[in-house]
DNA sequence: GTCTATAGGTTGATAGAC
DNA sequence: GTCTATCAACCTATAGAC
């Protein structure tokens, strides 16, 4: 019963459950090599840098979930509603047995200036290119900025709930489950489907006393 | 005309300002004492280790935001609109003219497992239960998980914006502008204030198809 | 309070035997 | 492919002169 995955596997499991506990830059190749129970040079035989072994580590996961992505707003046919739009975009992110993966994912997103060239420019911008697009025939009277605005709000609370996935319960004296993956998207897709409705504001009516 | 800040002032000036764009473990103290024009001893003189000077400089920032947090929400009187409570929680952290303390703020709330003991339970407890109780005035309808979702997802959407801030102007293709925050605030406000009055989900219902 | 000098430890990476 | 041993660079923190 494969007990034993290669050592290439075990470098990569343990580091994406390390740098999602801890942080890429607090997590040492040390740290990796002994959780992965492998020696320290065979990071560097397998994989060149640590640098690359972050990037690695961060392909294996958001390339399947962005697969996932196309393969679910394609799956809603030509005129997708706002909550399948919006189920397409965050499901596949949240909703993963592997609990890893998670924490992992949050990291990246909320380390913009170590990853917007290496990592972002790459596997982000064909995906919010996409989602623009239908959102915006789903939503035609929504000017572009501010779509792109509540497009990064949606991502920004998906974000937030996974980098806290593994305390969220805890601060939240056990009020919020996030283990509950289902009731979790549902749960975020309503809420930000309500936001995308609200009509564009017009700054100028907006002057009234708050 | 004031050239020159005390020593003390200038590492936290300069820590603030480097740990938000790189990264509190990304930061060295030589990179803050060089950035400062200080010495290097001088950090352990003023600050005890590096770990209090990240506490010192969080708490610089966020103990008059919170301030001003509960003064908002004082001011808005006894029954405060849905908008008037959500501004209280989101425009004292987004409407800072100091370009640096965004970015540091976006920084500590999305690496929950350094920060959750020594800064949340300090700093965020009180302000979440404060604002947990005028919430639920407003919307005594909504179970309290559901209320604690939509302000952690309300949160997210800030801390990402926070995180972000830098570089959301580039990656947006210029739709995104960070610099006119108070349009900002009453986007996000607005965003959330039409989420949170979704009424609340009920798991039975939602078995549909999607 | 500010400096120099340095201790003491950790890091990423590599050379070379097997 | 996997190991041991090691290097050079960097880090935080401190002792002690001024």
């Amino acid at each position: 019963m494969n007990e034993k995955p290669d050592t290439k596997s075990r470098i990569l499991d343990s580091a994406e459950k390390l740098f999602g506990l801890n942080g890429f830059e607090a997590t040492s190749l040390r740290d990796i090599t002994a959780e992965a129970q492998v020696n320290l040079a065979a990071v560097n035989y397998h994989f060149q840098s640590k640098e690359s072994l972050i990037d690695a580590v961060i392909a294996r996961r958001i390339e399947p979930v962005n697969r996932r992505r196309f393969e679910m707003l394609d799956a809603a046919g030509p005129h997708p509603s706002l909550e399948q739009i919006l189920t397409a975009f965050v499901g596949p992110l949240l909703d993963q047995d592997l609990s890893s993966v998670v924490p992992l994912m949050g990291r990246m997103m909320s380390d913009p200036t170590q990853f917007v060239e290496r990592v972002f420019k790459k596997y982000l911008t064909p995906v919010s290119r996409r989602f623009q697009e239908a959102l915006h025939e789903e939503l035609p009277d929504l000017p572009r900025s501010e779509l792109m605005w509540r497009l990064f709000f949606t991502g920004g609370a998906m974000a937030h709930t996974m980098s806290w996935s593994q305390v969220l319960s805890e601060v939240s004296g056990g009020l919020c489950d996030v283990t509950d993956r289902g009731a979790l998207i549902e749960r975020l897709v309503a809420f930000a489907a309500a936001g995308f409705r609200v009509p564009a504001l017009e700054p100028a009516v907006m002057k009234g006393k708050g």
